[in-house]
RNA sequence: UGGGGCGUAGCCAAGCGGUAAGGCAGCGGGUUUUGAUCCCGUCAUGCGUAGGUUCGAAUCCUACCGCCCCAGCCA
C-alpha cells in the first residue's frame, strides 16, 4: 500500500475490524452468479469486489452457481461464466460450487423445520396466496393450513417431493409472521414444486428450495464470512439471519449489500439485453457493442481496464449512475501504455509523389510504441503512391487545420515532409488523387528552410498493404436513459451505433494481428481484429474505442 | 399514506466535531513526428432544505423535502 492508496470504502472497514477484532479468522466470500445469462459489466462490480476483497486480506472467494430454478438456468451459461470470471483475471478456490450441490442438505433443513413447528405445507394456490398475503400498508391473514400438525406436514411435504401434487398445488413455508411489515417475513415459501430436470441434478428433485431458504445456508455450508450482494436484497437479510439462527447450520455467515452498477447510455438488465439479442438489434451476446464481458472482450476491451474501472468507481450503498466516460477512460489508459500502434487508413485517397521513382521502394523503420522499447520495431514499405486519409487533405483551409493544404507541407508519420502540388478531379468534381512532392532530406529532421510542418498525418503504401473491413462502434443508445422512467428503451437505440467500412488500408503488420489483441491505429482509436468474422486475407478490426479528439472538439465550438 | 435504504460539484467519491481529498468530464496553458499521451494550472465560501446544540457542524439533534427498493411458488 503506498500513501496515495485509495480511502478504504465500508465493505473493507467492516472486514478489517471483524479480523482484527476477532469476529472472523479469515475473509470467506463468493460470487453467486444464477447461470441464467451473461455476465455484463455489472456483474464484474460484483466480481471485482468479492474477489478483491479476498486477495486484499489474503482471504478465499468461491464461485456459486446459485442454480435453485431449473426454468430458467441452463448449463451454457454456467460455461460462459466461469470464462468470463477467468478472463476478467480471478481465480475462485477449489471446485465451481453450485447451491445444487446442497439440495440434500437443504431438504434436511427443511425436515427441521417442520419438526420444530417452524414451517408448515401450504395449500394455497399462488393467487390466493398472494391475498392472504396482505399489502405494503395492510398486514396478511394467516393461512388456513398454517397450524397443520408436524405429522401431517412430514407426510405431506414427502409426498411433495415425491411428486405426488402438481406444481402450485402448495408449497413448503416458513412459519413467521404474516403481520410483519416487511413482506419477506410473512411465512415466505421455502420450497416450491417444478416438475423439471435441473441441469446439475437431472430428476433427482422435483421440489426446489427458495433463493431466500437456499442462500444463506449455503454461504454456511461454505463458510462464507461476508455475503456480499446488492442493495435490493437488504430488506431479506432479516429472514437471512432467521433461517440462520433457527437452523443447525455449521457457520454464521453476515449479508451486507452495496448498489448495484449503473451505467448511463447503457441497459444491464438480463431481459433487456436478450431483447436486444432476439430482436436482432445487435448481433448476439458477444456483439461488441453489448456491455456483456463476452461483448466487450470482442470489443477490444481488457481485463486490466475493466478492473481499473471497477476500482475507480468505488463501492457505496448509494444508487448511483456512472458515466461511461469513465470506463471509456480507463480502456484508453490501459490501451495508450500497452498497445502498439500501426497505421491504418480508413478512407483512402490516393498520393502521388511526383518527384519519387517509379518503382523505387525504401523501408521505414517505426516505433511500436512512442515510449515502450521492449514493444519494438515495424517496417513500413514507402514508395511512390501512397494513401491518406481524405479528411487529411483540404484545396483550402484557415490556419487552424494542421494537415495537407494545396501548396503547403505536411509530414507523413515516420517518414518524410511532402508538399502538395496539384490535384486530380474525376467528372464529378471529387478529389480522387493528389499529386505531392516529397522532400527526401526530411527522415527524422525539420526542413533545411527551417520550417517545420505543423501537422502530421498518417499514411500507407498503395502498392503494399493490407486491406480490410474496419467497423466503428458508437454508443448503442443515444439517450442517457434509455430504460428510465415510461421509457421503452428499444426507441433510443442509436440508430448510428455501427458504421462498417470497406476497402480500408493498413500496414502490413496487420495482416498478422491476432483476435482481440489491442492496436492503436495512430491518430484513429484502438482497435482489434474481430473473433468471429473476416478471413485470412482480409481482416475484420473492431474499433474499441477512439482517441480523445480535441480537433472534433474544436469544430464544434 | 407499512417497512427498508440513500442524498457532498455535471458524474463517481473521501470525509465520522477543527474549518470540503482524489478521480472522470470541463476550461486555460506547456511539451510533442499521433489535434493522442504526458505536464502545469483551474474547477463546491459549499455538503437536499429549515431550524437547533457548540468557540467551531458536511459531521451531533429536530423537523421537513427528494430519490431508490419490497406485495414471484424469480434471483
Amino acid at each position: 500500500m503506498t500513501s496515495e492508496s485509495k480511502p478504504a470504502h465500508f465493505l473493507q472497514n467492516i472486514i478489517r475490524e471483524d479480523l482484527a477484532e476477532g469476529r472472523v479468522s479469515q475473509l470467506a466470500t463468493r460470487f453467486p452468479p444464477e447461470p441464467n445469462g451473461y455476465l455484463h459489466i455489472g456483474h464484474a462490480k460484483s466480481i471485482c469486489l468479492n474477489f478483491g476483497l479476498a486477495q486484499e486480506f489474503d482471504g478465499t472467494c468461491n464461485l456459486r452457481f446459485d442454480d435453485t430454478n431449473p426454468a430458467k438456468e441452463e448449463e451454457e451459461y454456467v460455461a460462459a461464466i466461469k470464462r468470463d470470471v477467468s478472463w476478467l483475471g480471478f481465480e475462485w478456490a477449489g471446485d465451481v460450487r453450485y447451491t445444487s450441490d446442497y439440495f440434500d442438505q437443504l431438504h434436511e433443513w427443511a425436515l427441521n423445520l417442520i419438526r420444530e413447528g417452524k414451517a408448515y405445507v401450504c395449500d394455497l394456490s399462488p393467487e390466493e396466496a398472494r391475498q392472504y398475503r396482505g399489502t405494503l400498508t395492510e398486514p396478511g391473514k394467516n393461512s388456513p393450513y398454517r397450524d397443520r400438525s408436524v405429522e401431517e406436514n412430514l407426510a405431506l411435504f414427502e409426498k411433495m417431493k415425491n411428486g405426488e401434487f402438481d406444481e402450485g398445488q402448495c408449497s413448503l413455508r416458513a412459519k413467521i409472521d404474516m403481520a410483519a411489515p416487511n413482506i419477506n417475513l410473512r411465512d415466505p415459501i421455502i420450497y416450491r414444486i417444478k416438475k423439471m430436470a435441473h441441469h446439475q441434478t437431472g430428476d433427482k428433485w422435483c421440489i426446489y428450495p427458495s433463493y431466500d431458504f437456499a442462500h444463506g445456508q449455503s454461504d454456511a455450508i461454505e463458510g462464507i464470512s461476508h455475503s456480499i450482494c446488492t442493495l435490493e436484497f437488504e430488506d431479506h437479510k432479516p429472514l437471512y439471519d432467521w433461517f440462520i439462527e433457527n437452523l443447525p447450520v455449521p457457520a454464521r455467515p453476515r449479508q451486507y449489500e452495496f448498489a448495484r452498477l449503473n451505467l448511463n447510455y447503457t441497459v444491464v438488465s438480463k431481459r433487456k439485453l436478450k431483447q436486444l439479442v432476439d430482436e436482432k438489434h445487435v448481433d448476439g451476446w458477444d456483439d461488441p457493442r453489448m456491455p456483456t464481458l463476452s461483448g466487450m472482450r470482442r470489443r477490444g476491451y481488457t481485463p486490466a481496464a475493466i478492473r481499473t474501472f471497477c476500482e475507480m468507481i468505488g463501492v457505496t450503498r448509494s444508487d448511483s449512475v456512472v458515466d461511461v466516460g469513465m470506463l471509456e477512460y480507463a480502456i484508453r489508459d490501459d490501451l495508450d501504455k500497452n498497445a502498439p500502434r500501426a497505421m491504418c487508413v480508413l478512407d483512402p485517397l490516393k498520393i502521388t509523389l511526383s518527384n519519387y521513382p517509379e518503382g523505387q521502394r525504401e523501408v521505414m523503420s517505426a516505433p511500436g510504441h512512442p515510449n515502450r522499447e521492449d514493444l519494438g520495431t515495424r517496417e513500413l514499405p514507402f514508395t511512390r503512391t501512397l494513401y491518406i486519409e481524405k479528411e487529411d487533405f483540404r484545396e483550402e483551409a484557415n490556419k487552424k487545420y494542421k494537415r495537407l493544404v494545396l501548396g503547403k507541407k505536411v509530414r507523413l508519420r515516420n517518414a518524410y515532409v511532402i508538399q502538395a502540388e496539384d490535384v486530380v478531379k474525376n467528372e464529378a468534381g471529387e478529389i480522387v488523387e493528389v499529386i505531392c512532392s516529397v522532400d527526401l532530406d526530411t527522415l527524422g529532421v525539420d526542413p533545411a528552410d527551417g520550417v517545420k510542418p505543423k501537422g502530421v498525418i498518417h499514411w500507407v503504401s498503395a502498392e503494399e498493404n493490407v486491406d480490410c473491413e474496419v467497423r466503428l462502434y458508437d454508443r448503442l443508445f443515444d439517450d442517457a436513459a434509455p430504460d428510465a422512467g415510461g421509457k421503452n428503451f428499444l426507441d433510443h437505440v442509436n440508430p448510428d451505433n455501427l458504421k462498417v467500412l470497406t476497402g480500408c488500408k493498413g500496414e502490413l503488420g496487420l495482416a498478422s494481428a491476432e483476435p482481440e489483441k489491442s492496436y492503436q491505429f495512430e491518430r484513429q482509436g484502438y482497435f482489434c481484429r474481430d473473433s468471429k468474422y473476416g478471413t485470412a486475407d482480409k481482416p475484420v478490426f473492431n474499433r474499441t474505442i477512439g482517441l480523445r479528439d480535441s480537433w472534433a472538439k474544436e469544430q464544434n465550438k
